[in-house]
DNA sequence: TTCGATGTAACCATTGACATTACAACGGAG
DNA sequence: CTCCGTTGTAATGTCAATGGTTACATCGAA
């Protein structure tokens, strides 16, 4: 299972925002154009966005915003805001291994620690890139084309 | 999206097969009991792992073995094995951005390392551990109940 | 008041996970 | 050589999540 593509729109999303806001209102129907998809699921993304506190969106003359600086911003913030896994484990444990079974009996307590750090590792490296990261190698890649 | 139970399943697949193979012959029948899951789900898994070389399964008289070493066996061996992904890209990228927008052209280009580097640094943290290490930990948990 | 945009519900198609039944094929024991 | 337990695998079903789409109430500024 790869993790859904609702953390590269998010990017994409918060990369529009950046790049378009002084010219342009950036309304939902602009980012889905960009990013190739529809309106709706934009929004519903955007809300997940709004909820992690990341983004403001205006109501009724349209158009979004950060709520915070993009340095401030890291890839396991918005991560964290679209992939709304129950407690947030990267990891489908099996449910109910038999009790009974001396490795099924012990295989949670040896495996969730193992599990975790797997986690962790890969949560270390999403913080450590931020948004105007992001946004910085766009403008070198546009600048070299 | 989580990463699926698969995973877990193998692991719990090779910990049972070292943990039972001098006793008994281990089937995927025994397995399944031990997972409480169904044999033909583990059946499909061990014909996963036989394709990445990790365990032997016996087909006329029945039990599996590993077909290496468990200490050069690593989790990350385990994942891709089971875990199959086109590619094994951890991240689902969004098809189709826009070429006619600035961040839709780019966002490949610039995405692409930065998710790269995130899925080698959770592969990484698992390649450190091995079914050996799993094994030692199950021991000592099972000792201290 | 109008108009464009957001918020959200409803619905659908597709996909993958996991479970289950069924059965052919295999290989050792007798 | 024949049993019999086991594996290999296809077929089917259920369930949940994803992503797309239509529809419409609601908002806020001009």
């Amino acid at each position: 299972m790869q993790i859904s593509s609702r953390f590269t729109v998010a990017i994409h999303t918060l990369l529009c925002i950046e790049m378009f806001k002084k010219e342009h209102r950036v309304t939902s129907d602009l980012i889905a154009s960009s990013v190739n998809s529809n309106p709706v699921v934009i929004r519903r993304i955007l809300q997940q966005l709004k909820a992690a506190g990341i983004v403001k969106v205006a109501r009724g003359s349209g158009g979004t915003d950060l709520a915070r600086p993009a340095e401030e911003i890291t890839l396991l913030d918005v991560y964290n805001a679209v992939e709304c896994v129950d407690g947030g484990e990267l990891f489908h444990f099996h449910e109910n291994p038999n009790a009974r079974c001396p490795v099924g009996r012990s295989i949670h307590a040896v495996l969730d620690k193992r599990l975790l750090s797997i986690q962790r590792a890969m949560e270390r490296e999403m913080s450590s890139t931020t948004i105007a990261d992001v946004l910085a190698d766009t403008k070198k890649q546009l600048e070299s084309e």
